[in-house]
DNA sequence: GTCTATACAACGATAGAC
DNA sequence: GTCTATCGTTGTATAGAC
């Protein structure tokens, strides 16, 4: 098999980045071959209609992702640290989380395929949350609560930033979140 | 001034509607206008441009949600009751928030007057828990944090519920929530 | 596998009669 | 103020040569 899956390649990369900067309905196929400056004829070669384009996109910035708050989540310390340590990560607060953003976005929510995956990187996230929490003390019941909690202020703190124009408001959600957080391990 | 704003009022509440259902950038001036029944002109006449649209409808929208939160907010009970009684309040989890999720919406975020609309709910949502959390004895600066933290619980809620297709994941983050803030209160 | 050229529908918006 | 008819553009997708 020759190197024949460059023009695919470059595709996914451009529709990564346009979807990740302006989402997935309000971007055509048209750009997407633009930006990767292949013909209109490759992209309907690799990708016969946008659904799977989006698939494959969506599917790349999925992996992307929940490799990268797993990491945080499984570092070598504490589980506390480690729990607060993905609440505190740097965030591009007034751009929106890649993944969470995709929940909004008509064109996701209304491709069963495409869902899942989101759905997917949500799960398992919460799962990696939960078991740093039970690692941490908190009884297993009470662990997917907060777990639930904790992903959902993080998602939260991005909608307030991005509808105040503000980044702060990310930081001051995380901040709260992690504080109860502590103040519980503490007593 | 004769009883001639009729069809204003139905653009607009037709508008409302399929802006909730689909969004705002997935609801073209032609499905408002189906679906409030009056004609192609008239539309044009009320709201020169789709932006005219959206102002006026989300406006509503944002008018409507910021009053049914604010009463529950000020009921009458202790401070501490009425904070866990915005985070408990019944939610269409997998609708999602008629306001948030305009956050997620390039149509919205693209337009400055729309956007600012959309902001000014979260400062004064925000506002209105913070000011309940001091009276419930929380010292204001962790005050403003913890609020942050509750209402972004609320629209993360929103976020996971709706993509993992699980109104639970909602009642699991709020519950997680509202445990953190009944712990520390009752220590 | 990649290209250019093109089809056809829906988009936001306007024209002009009533 | 409301209507029907229509404009020019962009959307997703296809045709067919190379």
């Amino acid at each position: 098999m020759t190197r024949t899956t460059d023009a695919r390649d470059r595709l996914v990369a451009a529709a990564q980045e346009l979807y990740a900067a302006r989402g997935v309905g309000a971007t055509s196929p048209r750009q997407v071959l633009a930006a990767s400056g292949v013909g209109q004829g490759s992209l309907y070669h690799h990708f016969p209609t946008k659904h799977d384009l989006t698939l494959a996109a969506v599917g790349a910035t999925v992996e992307d992702a929940l490799a990268e708050s797993l990491r945080a989540l499984s570092a070598e310390a504490p589980a506390l640290d480690r729990a607060l340590a993905y609440l505190g990560r740097p965030r591009d607060a007034l751009a929106g989380c890649k993944v969470g953003r995709l929940t909004g976005d008509q064109a996701v929510m209304d491709d069963d395929g495409v869902r899942t995956v989101v759905g997917t990187y949500f799960t398992r996230l919460v799962d990696a949350v939960a078991r740093v929490l039970t690692e941490a003390g908190v009884p297993d019941a009470e662990a997917r609560d907060r777990a639930h909690a904790a992903v959902a202020v993080v998602q939260g703190g991005y909608v307030l930033a991005r509808a105040t124009g503000d980044a702060d408001a990310m930081r001051a959600a995380v901040r709260g979140m992690a504080a109860l957080l502590q103040a519980e391990a503490g007593r």
